[in-house]
DNA sequence: AACCGAATCAACCGCGTTGTT
DNA sequence: TAACAACGCGGTTGATTCGGT
């Protein structure tokens, strides 16, 4: 990338200066700053004829005194047209904290995880929220510590915030409306249900890489999927052994965004690799969603941070009590502007 | 109404990676 | 295989907005 112009001969020195030079004025004419609604309709007007990519050129044939990197950030991050405004949902929230907990400040990957979100909007909103409230804990970021904090307590209520969400919207809305499924090849498409039966709006499914197996194998009914709140996670939590297997009163329906598998005990669907990845589950059998009903018993170590309906914590955990009334007096974090 | 500090977020920058010649 | 261009990512900056006094 970085060349020498050592060694050249006058000519070929002679021949650099005139196109720094030139270099120079372009970069001169370059604009800089905040793009106006001109530059932002050339932009889009071009790409809708000739596409993106290429930026450099892009940049100069579509007429806009901006570097091709300008165009390709203002196009990815504002003007395309899939870009989702407004705060993150609950939902994004949580997905942006659980991926970060696991992928660290891989912004455009946790990015590819939430459609219509930006890498720079996930990392503005680390930065601004996530990161000025561990600085308030005095915690660093990315301590264990405050990892523990969050999801004992951040995620407990996200979560808690999601079930409100879901109780206060109409039983009729649907999953697609509110969830997005995560395929195995880790693209995410908008969940469109072909059932016609109303499904709860708080269901979560990612990171595929580890769903059961069985899930393609299975043919069902998508019309009677039921479950309240199924997750899984990706990071394998350290088992203790007698919790190992999950409890499953009741089958419990998984969609992969196509059909919907049925697990329960009894045939033992649930194969030993996945379901120690099962972090929480509850299933109403009836069809509806049941926020009254018990959560089904928690698997992993997770159970021993929270559960899902309680926001249980182990006692003499370190951030129970002070820590732990300074997280749970973060209303902010569950404001949302409009 | 004016000021000021904090918060937010769009845009820039540097650098590593990937693709092309 | 080297050189270069283009791309993409993550960190940082700075203009704008917000909220309190």
């Amino acid at each position: 990338m970085r060349s020498s112009s050592a060694n050249k001969s006058s000519f070929q020195k002679k021949e650099l200066m005139n196109s720094s030079m030139e270099e120079e004025e372009e970069a001169a004419e370059l604009r800089r700053g905040p793009w106006t609604l001109e530059e932002d309709t050339l932009l889009s007007h071009y790409i809708a004829r000739h596409g993106e990519g290429r930026w450099n050129m892009l940049a100069k044939c579509a007429g806009l005194k901006r570097t091709g990197k300008s165009c390709r950030l203002r196009w990815l991050n504002y003007l395309k047209p899939d870009i989702k405004r407004g705060n993150l949902t609950p939902q994004e929230q949580l997905l942006i904290l659980e991926l970060h907990s696991k992928w660290g400040n891989r912004w455009s990957k946790i990015a590819q995880c939430l459609p219509g979100r930006t890498d720079n909007e996930i990392k503005n909103y680390w930065r601004t929220r996530v990161q000025k409230h561990a600085r308030q804990l005095n915690i660093e970021s990315d301590s264990k510590k405050f990892l523990d904090a969050v999801k004992s307590f951040w995620m407990p209520r996200l979560l808690q915030k999601i079930e409100q969400n879901t109780t206060t919207s109409s039983s009729d809305v649907n999953l697609k409306n509110c969830s997005h499924q995560f395929l195995s090849n880790n693209s995410v498409v908008p969940f469109v249900s072909s059932s016609t039966t109303p499904l709860p709006p708080s269901t979560i499914i990612y990171n595929s890489n580890h769903l059961p197996k069985e899930i393609s194998n299975f043919s069902t009914n998508p019309g009677v999927f039921s479950s309240e709140f199924v997750k899984f996670c990706d990071q394998k939590p350290e088992i203790n052994p007698e919790k190992q297997k999950p409890v499953l009163e009741t089958p419990l329906h998984v969609t992969n965004g196509n059909s919907v598998n049925v697990y329960n005990n009894s045939n033992s669907q649930i194969p030993d690799d996945s379901y120690s990845y099962m972090d929480c589950c509850s299933y109403d059998m009836e069809g509806g969603f049941n926020l009254g009903a018990p959560m089904t018993e928690l698997v992993g170590n997770y159970d021993e941070m929270y559960s899902l309906s309680g926001c249980q914590v182990a006692e003499g955990d370190w951030f129970t009590s002070d820590l732990g009334d300074a997280f749970w007096n973060m209303d902010d974090i569950w404001q949302f502007r409009e």
